[in-house]
DNA sequence: TATTATGCCTACCGTTTCTAGGTATCGACA
DNA sequence: TGTCGATACCTAGAAACGGTAGGCATAATA
């Protein structure tokens, strides 16, 4: 990966898929350009990475998939938030918040 | 792990030990306390996960280690950071900070 | 005396992301 | 026409890291 772009942490990925698709569905490809896009070119989610994580994801029913054509007349497998892939993401970025948070505090301390 | 700590988010560690070495010697014991006790409670970081990480960190140069009496009488390891550990520290906060801006661009989309 | 807290350690497991490959289609351009 | 990059999907394997679960020893405390 380029250098001026993090690695994700452990953990993160699956929260900023759930996001990208909380905007409308997405197939795979674009989510990658979306994380991308929303994230001002800083973070890079990798193809190697997002397909087993979506797989992951669909598993644990947070999403949806379906075949399709777009617009360009290519097909590609769309993904779209569940109900329960909703609250996920609720889930996770309350975790993500705690966190951040708790962080925070121990850089605070002097 | 207690359900109201959460798990710490692979990456983190690291950044957490040589920030509360920065704020001194320590022993691996009381780092564990420490990280504990700035975070409210909120990060408990397992034995299991800091003395591996210590050990790495140490190989790396970032914690210098030695054995000494406190004043309990007791033996302990103490790690004191290294001048590149602290450098390595702001490195990484810096990195931290950088991703905790990202995910907040992404999260910030409607 | 028995238990809890302090203090160190290791082995193994599970999860997750990345690297590195593969396949196929489409549009642009030489 | 042929080639190349972008789009679009996928998998296998490696690497990293934190957790679980165990072990060991000593000091404090009930």
């Amino acid at each position: 990966m380029a250098k001026d772009k993090a690695d994700l942490l452990q953990g993160t990925l699956d929260m900023l898929i759930l996001k990208s698709l909380s905007l409308g569905e997405l197939h795979g490809y674009g989510i990658i350009q979306r994380i991308r896009q929303l994230s001002d070119e800083m973070l890079n989610v990798e193809q190697g990475s997002l397909y087993p994580a979506l797989y992951r994801i669909e598993q644990k029913g947070w999403v949806s998939a379906r075949w399709d054509v777009h617009d360009t007349g290519r097909e590609a497998k769309f993904y779209k938030l569940t109900r329960l892939g909703r609250k996920q993401l609720e889930t996770q970025e309350a975790s993500w918040d705690r966190l951040v948070l708790a962080i925070a505090k121990v850089r605070q301390a002097t």
